[in-house]
RNA sequence: GGAGAGAUGGCCGAGUGGUCGAAGGCGCUCCCCUGCUAAGGGAGUAUAGGCUCAAAAAGCUUAUCGAGGGUUCGAAUCCCUCUCUCUCCGCCA
């Protein structure tokens, strides 16, 4: 959420940085609902103030023993304009926050402009694929050749975009999101948090999938659809609960109105969840194999910071994704996000892309950003300042990493002319000294 | 699932219709006193808004006592709904 009080005093030039994103913000609507807030507003505060003297006033008369009837009938309608214009005012402030709530947020100054993930900046590589001296075959083929990966199984029990994983495969998954997590908290300093996977609505406004991107999400009713209270209460978020898209709603919602003392920052936190997601726009796009699911694991790691120090943060966060790539050998890219490619609560993103040789192409496999304050003024999530003042926290998130992903470029990258795929060796300990999976040791 | 108790400022805790944003204490900040330390005296100490103002400062003002409704001229206080916490019983991975 963008500042009000920066939109009042700066509009046309927020507006303007916000077209670069490819967002047209309604500024004659703002414009006009902020006219008609300010005097609405001002009116309503003045008949309050009015009531609240009179009142005292007869209070004070009552414990004299004066007679209060002629106060009372100078009042006799205040109360009715009074709630008119309440109403008033709370109909122009829920339109004026439901411009903010999907407002997106600003890019930072450093971030390239661009209208499509073509516009990305390359900022830096590592490692260097591969030469195959076979044809290679895409973690598809591998996975089901190995009779470890099994589509049919997943679809008879959910669907398209599920899986299946059998033996030494569920196995890898298991330790890659083991090894990572190992990694951040042993190296890197998080605190390794466990969080629910069903969360309420205001942790999705506080980091901004809600209300924009509902049809994203799946959603949760306690008893299903035929629960007695859900008639009634459909639109309340008491009875909803959302599955998590990416465990960085949880946790960055531990600071949802809270002051965080100063000396806690940074707050660091990792875990490791299964994340759902209904891929609503997506129809058509990556259908074959696990790099698309409607449920997936990833480690996430998330910064809670102090302002003057969240860009070098997100340095940081990106450079501790990036080592669990370079522990695993996987070469990958890092690229700067331009502003329309970027998502809508960040004001800086990096993404980290590996290499996947059956698609001749480095794919996502990790998004680091840098939230600014958007977050934490949804969240009200504050820290105690240096004049002892509660001001808004910054925060960050990136995947440290896409567990599913990870598995697909260790599959294609360690694929063996044989069929074969070996394991990387810091992952054999994580696999009981296991170093190639092949047919016979996937029964 | 059954029975009961509770939720007040950074913390503890008083407050059951009227100048209550809230006594008192602790903590914290500043000042005074004091060889040092300890003790003592005084002042201050919530948050988010709005308006005035070029701006800062300041002033005026509104809202907030778990959340949301209601009653009332007036609600921390009364009524309703919800959420959460605690105690006891039952059930349970």
């Amino acid at each position: 959420m963008l500042d009000i009080q920066q939109l009042r005093t700066d509009l046309e030039n927020i507006a303007s940085r916000l077209t670069k994103r490819g967002y047209t913000f309604p500024v004659m609507q703002f414009n006009s609902l902020e006219a008609q807030r300010k005097s609405i507003q001002t009116h309503t505060q003045e008949l309050q103030a009015k009531r609240n003297a009179t009142s005292r006033q007869i209070g004070i008369a009552k414990q004299k023993g004066e007679d209060v009837t002629a106060i009372m009938t100078e009042i006799a309608h205040l109360g009715d304009e009074l709630k008119q214009a309440e109403n008033q005012l709370e109909h122009l402030q829920t339109e004026l926050q439901q411009i903010l709530l999907t407002t997106p947020n600003l890019a930072h100054d450093s971030v390239p402009e661009g209208n499509s993930e073509a516009d990305n900046l390359e900022i830096r590589r590592w490692g260097s694929p591969r030469l195959f001296d076979f044809a290679i075959k895409d973690h598809v083929a591998i996975g089901e050749q190995l009779r470890l990966l099994d589509f049919e199984t997943a679809a008879k029990l959910s669907g398209a975009r599920f899986n299946v994983m059998k033996g030494g495969l569920a196995r890898l998954h298991r330790a890659l999101a083991q090894f990572m997590l190992d990694t951040h908290i042993q190296e890197h300093g998080y605190t390794e948090v466990y969080v629910p996977y069903l969360v309420n609505a205001d942790c999705l406004r506080g980091t901004g999938q809600l209300p924009k991107f509902e049809e994203d999400l799946f959603i949760a009713h306690p008893g299903g659809n035929s629960h007695p209270d859900s008639a009634i209460l459909t639109d309340q978020d008491s009875c909803k609960l959302h599955l998590i898209p990416t465990a960085e709603v949880p946790l960055t919602n531990m600071v949802r109105n809270e002051i965080i003392p100063r000396e806690q920052l940074p707050l660091k936190f990792v875990a490791h969840t299964p994340c759902f997601r209904s891929e609503a726009g997506s129809y058509g796009k990556d259908t074959r194999g696990l790099i698309r699911q409607h449920q997936f694991d990833k480690v996430e790691l998330v910064h809670i910071a102090h302002p003057q120090e969240s860009y070098e943060a997100l340095e940081q966060l990106v450079s501790h994704a990036e080592k669990i790539l370079q522990k695993l050998e996987l070469p990958y890219r890092v690229m700067a996000l331009c502003t329309s490619d970027m998502g809508f609560s960040a004001a800086k993103t990096y993404d980290i892309e590996v290499w996947l040789p059956a698609q001749n192409a480095y794919r996502e496999i990790s998004s680091c950003s840098n939230c600014e304050a958007f977050q934490a003024r949804r969240m009200q999530a504050r820290f105690r300042n240096e004049k002892g003042k509660p001001e808004l926290l910054h925060t960050l998130n990136g995947s440290g990493l896409a567990v599913g992903r990870t598995l697909v470029a260790i599959l294609e990258n360690y694929q063996q002319a044989d069929g074969s795929v070996t394991i990387p060796s810091v992952l054999q300990s994580y696999m009981g000294g296991l170093d190639r999976l092949t047919i016979e040791g996937g029964k």
